[in-house]
DNA sequence: GACATAGTTTCGAAGTTATGCAATTATATA
DNA sequence: TATATAATTGCATAACTTCGAAACTATGTC
């Protein structure tokens, strides 16, 4: 029963990276090869690629080669999903901040 | 605009814990005492308070006090939703993962 | 084969996280 | 006030994560 804890907890610590949610969110809009990654995030190769190995690793993301290139993209839509639904929680807790702010100026 | 990412990392960073995660599933039955939440993970009541620190700190539970118990609560049931998503994230891994298997098999 | 480009891997330093133990704080009750 | 129960905090330590530099692998082109 505890096992499945560890491994939905695993699910999240995959996401639970500035880097890795910003790769998740660039690949949302289709496949990208890891030197459009590095341009777009400004990061290492050597970092990106790090990053995308653990990605790949709780198969998060596939690749497939063309070429000189490798072409990265979200194994499952259910992974945008769930970041979504964690940007509205966060989304609503900021808000939630700003009127308790706006009371206390009063 | 990289910040959002930084901040929506630190949501599943709270998440990205076996005994955080055993503690939402916990709480999603309805609010819970320290020591109910002790005794149904089976751990020590520093470690559980702890983790209940770290969920309170990102502002994912709520607690109140009556007397000598201090009871804690999901503070936004957005977070329940993330989880099950994640967790079909993961059960469609794990059924992908076992036909494969299947097809080696044969 | 030599060279260029794309991507991965290895390694070590710096930082972060998880845990139990012991000490502390808060509330209730006699 | 003394004592019991509930919960938190401080601290030490072991384990894990992140990152860049350099070395390495894979593919394409001349």
């Amino acid at each position: 029963m505890k096992e499945i804890f560890k491994l939905q907890a695993d699910v999240c610590k995959t996401m639970a990276n500035p880097v890795r949610m910003e790769i998740i969110y660039a690949l949302k809009e289709g496949e990208k090869t890891v030197t459009e990654l590095v341009e777009e995030a400004g990061l290492t190769k050597s970092n990106i690629s790090q990053h995308l190995s653990v990605l790949k690793g709780s198969e998060m993301v596939r690749s497939r080669r063309e070429g000189q290139n490798i072409y990265y993209s979200i194994a499952n839509p259910k992974i945008i999903e769930a970041c979504r639904l964690m940007r509205e929680v966060l989304t609503e807790q900021l808000s939630e901040r700003q009127k308790i702010m706006a009371k206390i100026e009063d």
